[in-house]
DNA sequence: TTATATTTGCAACGTTGTTGCATTTGAAAC
DNA sequence: GTTTCAAATGCAACAACGTTGCAAATATAA
């Protein structure tokens, strides 16, 4: 899977910025914060054209962007590129890192009538093995 | 149900800007936001106390928050306090309110070997009734 | 009423995220 | 290779969010 790939299928223009991010995503065993991403581009780039990139995969669904807290969010590669369905994430209070759970189940939501589902997000929080001490 | 019981069980100052917040959260039918908050209140307060409030009431487990989005938290009286059990919540995308989501069933997550958990969140979002037109 | 630990308000600061605009650049056409 | 033009970039400015340190004010307990 390459980044150019994914550009060009989707008519948007090839830039180092969204290269960089795209390939830091797919080669990340993870979830990443966009300060993670961030410090493994080779190169810098303004703090506006950084989020506008963001922006752009996410309209464009190469990006998916998980929301662990306010003020904390990461980024995995999107569920249509990876062929992963819906997923749980856990999140360790500790370390931070941020783990799929491709176990848990998504319950299917019971709404009122006429009420519309357009995404659904399970977070989980905790301690990971190495962080509880129970490994 | 009384802010300043609420207070005085966990031995916290009763303060106005405490009292407040909970007055409100009490006779919400719903989750609020802080500036939702900030509006019914009727004194000011600096913006430094009123986070600070939030602070101590989610410490002490009188209010919980639900993340919505990051820029987007909203607050509840606390389930220990409602007597209602771990519930997800429905955000819509256009009136911006949350509903609980009392139905739907939280599952129970599956950890790796370790793992232990401090806390779970299922935030669904969609259209609600008056805003998706299918009512 | 007094004493004291807690809380408040203010100033200052850092982070996050957006907008407008001039400049640069990618990609397509020639 | 050169030209063209819409799109992307970098910069400046701005707004909201959130925290910290500190002096002044205040809630509670003695």
């Amino acid at each position: 899977m390459l980044a150019i790939d994914i550009l060009n299928k989707r008519r948007l223009k090839r830039t180092g910025c969204r290269e960089g991010i795209i390939d830091i995503v797919i080669s990340a065993d993870r979830a990443l914060s966009e300060n993670e991403i961030k410090d493994r581009l080779t190169e810098n780039y303004d703090r506006t054209t950084f989020y506008r990139s963001f922006k752009t995969l996410k309209k464009n669904k190469i990006i998916r962007k998980i929301v662990i807290d306010n003020q904390l969010v990461k980024y995995e590669l999107d569920n249509s590129l990876t062929r992963k369905k819906e997923h749980a994430h856990f999140y360790c209070n500790s370390c931070k890192f941020v783990k799929c759970l491709d176990e848990t189940e998504i319950p299917q939501p019971i709404l009122p009538d006429g009420f519309t589902i357009s995404e659904i997000g399970l977070i989980v929080k905790g301690e990971c093995d190495k962080c509880s001490g129970n490994n």
